[in-house]
DNA sequence: AATAAAAGTTTAACATAACAAACTTTTGGG
DNA sequence: CCCAAAAGTTTGTTATGTTAAACTTTTATT
C-alpha cells in the first residue's frame, strides 16, 4: 500500500546559529575554541586557523568552518592570513571559561590531584559551572587553602 | 572548469557504535539514558520508552532509537511493551554515574548550594569525573563534612 | 469482540561537529 | 619575480542526537 505523501515543509530561513546548550549561549565546542584562541593570543599575541587546529587536535578545515561561524556570530574578527582577535563578546566567554578552568585547577590541586594529569576532567567540567555556582567554587578553593586536605 | 572526480571511498562496514568520548565508552547522552532508566527502575520497578521520554523531556521516537542502540550494544534488554532491564554492563555505567551524581550533590550541599537548584550543573559535571579523580571527590565530601564551610 | 487510547516504531529532515580530499590564496625564499 | 610551501577554504561524507509526522502494535475499556 502506498504511503501517504507528506506536504512539502516551508523552507526554513536558516541563519548561522549555535544551538546554545550552555550558559554562554554557545556549545561546549565553541567555548573550547574561544578559550583556545584566548590562550594563544595570550601566549603569542595572535591566533590562526592552523594554531587552533594544532592546539585542539583538529584539522584546518574543521577550524576554518567554526571560526567563520564564530565571526558571523560576533565573537571574533578575522584579518585574512593574519589571525583573529576576540571581540568583547568573545573575550567575555573566553574569560568566563578561563576563570572556571583556573578555579577548577586550583581545587584539583588542593584535592591532591595534579591538574596536568586531570586536564581532561577539568576541560569537561568547566563548561558546566553556572554563573550562580561559580562563587561557591571560588569559596571552596579559599576554604581548602585554609583547611588543607592533607 | 569541471571538478576532478574523487575516487569512491570503500564502503565502511558500519556497526552500531556510540563514539565513546567518555570514561564509560558512551556519550553523555547515552549515559543520561542509562542513569534515567536506572532511576526509573529504582522508583517504579521498570522503565518504558514513554517514561524515559517524560523524564528526559524528549519525545518517544528519540528514546525509541537510543534504546534500540543501547540494546544492540548490550547495555539493556527489552521486553516489548513491558519495559526494559539493564544488563550488568548497563548497571555498571548507571551506577558509576549515580555515584558521581550523589557525591557531587553532597559536595554542592556542603558548599552551601542546594543540589536541587544546581541540578543542571551536577548533571553536566557528573559525566566528566574520571575514575582516577573520583576518590578525590569522595575525600573532598568527607573533608567538607569534617571542616564545614560555614 | 470491537475499538479507542496508549505505546512504540519508522521515516524524513535538520543541526552540530568532525574528517579527507581537493582546491585557492598568500607568503617567503631563491 | 617566480614558485614552492604554508595557510586557508570548499566540497562531500559521516556520526550523533534530536524533532515531527505518520504509521503499527499492544493494551484496556466497554
Amino acid at each position: 500500500m502506498p504511503r501517504k505523501s507528506r506536504p512539502a515543509p516551508e523552507a526554513p530561513a536558516k541563519r548561522a546559529k549555535l544551538s546554545s546548550h550552555h550558559r554562554s549561549g554557545l556549545t561546549e565546542s565553541a567555548e573550547d575554541y574561544l578559550e583556545c584562541i584566548s590562550n594563544l593570543i595570550g601566549r603569542n599575541g595572535y591566533a590562526s586557523v592552523s594554531d587552533v587546529a594544532d592546539e585542539l587536535d583538529l584539522i584546518r578545515p574543521s577550524v576554518s568552518i567554526m571560526i567563520k561561524r564564530l565571526a558571523d556570530l560576533g565573537y571574533l574578527r578575522r584579518e585574512p592570513y593574519r589571525g583573529f582577535m576576540l571581540t568583547p563578546k568573545g573575550e567575555e566567554v573566553a574569560n568566563s571559561i578561563q576563570e572556571r578552568h583556573a578555579v577548577l585547577s586550583e581545587i584539583f590541586r588542593l584535592m591532591g590531584l595534579n591538574p596536568d594529569q586531570f586536564y581532561a576532567d577539568i576541560e569537561g567540567i568547566e563548561h558546566h559551572i553556572s554563573d550562580a555556582a561559580l562563587p561557591g567554587f571560588r569559596k571552596l578553593a579559599k576554604h581548602l587553602a585554609k583547611f588543607p586536605m592533607k
